[in-house]
DNA sequence: TACTAATTGCAAATGGTTTGCATTTGTATA
DNA sequence: TATACAAATGCAAACCATTTGCAATTAGTA
């Protein structure tokens, strides 16, 4: 049930989705390969700051993964956009706590939602997809709060 | 099934979260419980201008009904912030569109997930709500794509 | 190795949102 | 109804994450 945390073959992404290969793109890949939650763009910067990219140049790379389609950018609230690598397979839904604003990603769906939602929608008559995000408070906040 | 749109006393509502009644506040809340759609700040502005508020005004009354949960602020992407009146009894999902991004709210929901979520997750043992964004494309950017 | 287009760094611009402060307004009280 | 005080507003400036323009660098291809 737990979310496979290998790291991808970032260099093959790339080319898949012509790409040109640079030592900041890979990183940025293999990082969001590697985390288990939705990443902010603070992150990203502090995660590769061994290659010391210009942040413009890391909102570059992620635009162009996002429009490829290779990276979904999730906004649990209205300022934070996290970046969480798209894996085939797992369509992920979130948890977000509504106390430290933790983010996890839960691997699960529910298939039949998306055509229930087409029944009750007189505009849409395709359904693509849907996102999921639940709130609630993580374990850590409500020790904290006692 | 379609959701009702009577206008709310916004005056018993401020009074009732110890809001001083305002001009600028009723007819936020007004054209907030009209709307068959979550609304940006943009549209707001443009339907309040009768009273000439100033931006950073509507930006607080709004920032301030969100905190007091009489308004529920939702992002559907990275940059967009759609507000939303509360309405209890009506627990809304929404689905936008990918073409024009039109958001129409949908007046159901699966309320047993939040159970489902509470199993998956090993950090959040208290789901206190969740929100569902259905993605698909409506009729009319369908229409306009032929 | 050389060529070309893509990528990057740097600095400046952008634009939506927030903040400080003086003025005005709403509301509770006498 | 008048008074008083905190809350709300307008204005301008500040903020800050993100984007953009441009020249220099780098990756991919022959």
């Amino acid at each position: 049930m737990k979310k496979q945390l290998q790291p991808i073959d970032a260099e093959s992404l790339l080319h898949e989705h012509e790409f040109k290969k640079t030592p900041l793109r890979i990183m940025l890949l293999e990082v969001l390969s590697l985390s288990p939650t939705p990443l902010p763009v603070a992150k990203l910067i502090r995660k590769t700051k061994k290659l010391a990219a210009d942040p413009a140049t890391i909102y570059r790379a992620l635009n162009a993964f996002v429009e490829a389609g290779m990276v979904h950018a999730l906004t649990v609230d209205k300022t934070k956009v996290l970046y969480e690598l798209v894996q085939e397979k797992i369509h992920n839904h979130h948890i977000v706590c509504d106390t430290c604003s933790a983010v996890e990603s839960i691997p699960f769906c529910i298939k039949t939602i998306d055509q229930q939602a087409i029944k009750v929608s007189r505009q849409f008559n395709k359904v693509h997809s849907h996102q999921l995000a639940f709130v609630g408070t993580c374990r850590k906040c409500i020790r904290a709060l006692r």
